[in-house]
DNA sequence: TCTGGGGTCCTAGGACCC
DNA sequence: TCTGGGGTCCTAGGACCC
């Protein structure tokens, strides 16, 4: 039977989390930034028609902001990530197998569907938009890339009503490839799009059309791959079960760039703390970590230095204590004071692996399991709020702590900023 | 003044081995 | 002048994704 690809994907995501809880936010320009309030990362169709791109920094458009009254919001992650599990639950009640591709994405395979893909597409979009309140739209096509691809139509085309069904209608294919810039193909960047624009490549029609030798001189595998599934050869699968990542990091750009020492360990306590929380909930250890420190890589005009240092963890855990103490000791081996500041500091957990894999031997003990200390901090963070329960102290208020001046509400992951309802008695 | 955070895969080149 | 030919493994860097 031949393969059927779905990919649904929420319409500007973090934008459509934050009115789904914020009327408010309805019709006006929204604008949402990244950590520390740096650049923009989610732009409303009114910001869009403003001309503010994606990665623009803030600074850079903060007047343009102001002269129209756009709501600049910071990023709320806890509510993204809520809303992300939310719609991988409803999704995996509408259809047989949903492969979660990123934050907003979702990959559903529609193999062997009876009656019409577009309409079937129409009924789970509009599910979504009703049980969670978030705009979305759907792609079909026999290939992945291609269901991205109509995916991407469906945004742009008001006509489609949020659904272009390319399984369904083959004869519609090479129209698509024609008006998709090859710089737009899933898996062709900003590098090969200027690569295959020297040789005359434009379109992804041009792209399918590109004889394989030549695809392969220019792009090597990926991009073969990527031409084989714009021609309809399906090279990649949903994957429902997706395998264990390999590394995990937790960093953040500092609030204000800082040479203090104690400052950055602080920094480094609270993300190797948050970075041993992220394994125990995916049931991993791991075998070694990076402390890296970074001086701001924009600022030219300011000292660059990059330092950092690996510490091995064995036995593999996923133990705070073991983890803290480790990337401390990392991090006292790459410190380098010097004149400059640094504005950046992070934790990389490498050499991951599933807790229940690891194998010890003469010498060494393996944890199964997180301990019961561990155990505990999680429920207690879990059920009340993250941050509940921290080893040791940290302020909340340090300038190293990324700045977040617009800060929604935890509506989701908090117990107390639940929003409240108020229903009313019909007037009379 | 001011530019995110977190991943994956591929490739080239060096080290090392026989 | 002129010094083999393959393997494997590891790492760093590039490119891509959201």
């Amino acid at each position: 039977m031949k393969p059927v690809y779905g990919l649904l994907d929420i319409n500007n995501c973090f934008v459509s989390c934050e009115r789904a809880f914020n009327p408010s936010l309805e019709n006006v320009p929204v604008l949402v930034l990244s950590a520390n309030d740096g650049c923009a990362i989610a732009r409303s169709s009114e910001v869009k028609a403003l001309g503010i791109k994606m990665g623009d920094p803030h600074f850079k458009i903060a007047r343009l902001c102001e002269d129209n009254a756009v709501r600049v919001l910071s990023s709320n992650f806890a509510l993204y990530c809520g809303m992300s599990m939310r719609l991988m639950a409803e999704i995996q009640e509408l259809v047989p197998a949903a492969e979660q591709y990123s934050v907003d994405e979702v990959f559903i395979d529609l193999t062997g569907m009876p009656g019409d893909l577009g309409e079937y597409c129409r009924g789970i979009r509009k599910a979504i938009r009703r049980n969670l309140g978030l705009p979305n739209c759907v792609g079909t096509g026999p290939t992945k890339t291609l269901a991205k691809l109509a995916n991407q139509l469906a945004k742009k085309s008001k006509a489609a009503d949020s659904v272009v069904d390319l399984a369904g209608h083959p004869e519609w294919v090479e129209k698509a490839l024609e008006r998709t810039s090859v710089g737009d193909v899933w898996g062709i960047g900003a590098a090969s799009a200027a690569k295959l624009s020297k040789v005359g490549v434009l379109t992804a029609l041009d792209l399918s059309r590109l004889d394989d030798r030549t695809v392969s001189r220019l792009l090597g595998v990926s991009g073969v791959r990527t031409a084989g599934e714009l021609r309809g050869v399906p090279f990649y699968e949903v994957e429902t079960q997706p395998e264990p990542r390999q590394s995990c990091m937790v960093s953040r750009s500092f609030g204000n760039p800082t040479g203090d020492f104690e400052m950055i360990r602080e920094a480094v306590i609270v993300h190797a703390t948050a970075a041993a929380e992220k394994l125990r909930g995916e049931s991993l250890v791991a075998g070694a970590l990076t402390v890296f420190c970074e001086t701001p890589r924009f600022r030219k005009d300011l000292l660059q230095k990059n330092v950092s240092a690996i510490a091995r963890l064995m036995p593999p855990t996923s133990d705070t204590l073991r983890i803290v103490k480790a990337a401390v000791s990392a991090l006292k081996a790459a410190w380098e004071p010097g004149p400059w500041l640094y504005g950046k500091a992070g934790v990389l957990m490498a050499d991951l692996c599933l807790a229940s894999n690891v194998s010890g031997d003469l010498f060494m003990q393996p944890e199964k399991k997180p301990t019961p200390l561990m155990d505990a901090m999680d429920r207690l963070n879990s059920r009340f709020a993250r941050g509940t329960v921290t080893l040791g102290t940290t302020s909340k208020t340090s300038s190293w702590r990324p700045r977040a001046d617009n800060l929604s509400a935890d509506w989701i992951s908090d117990w107390s900023q639940i929003p409240v309802a108020v229903a009313k008695p019909p007037q009379s």
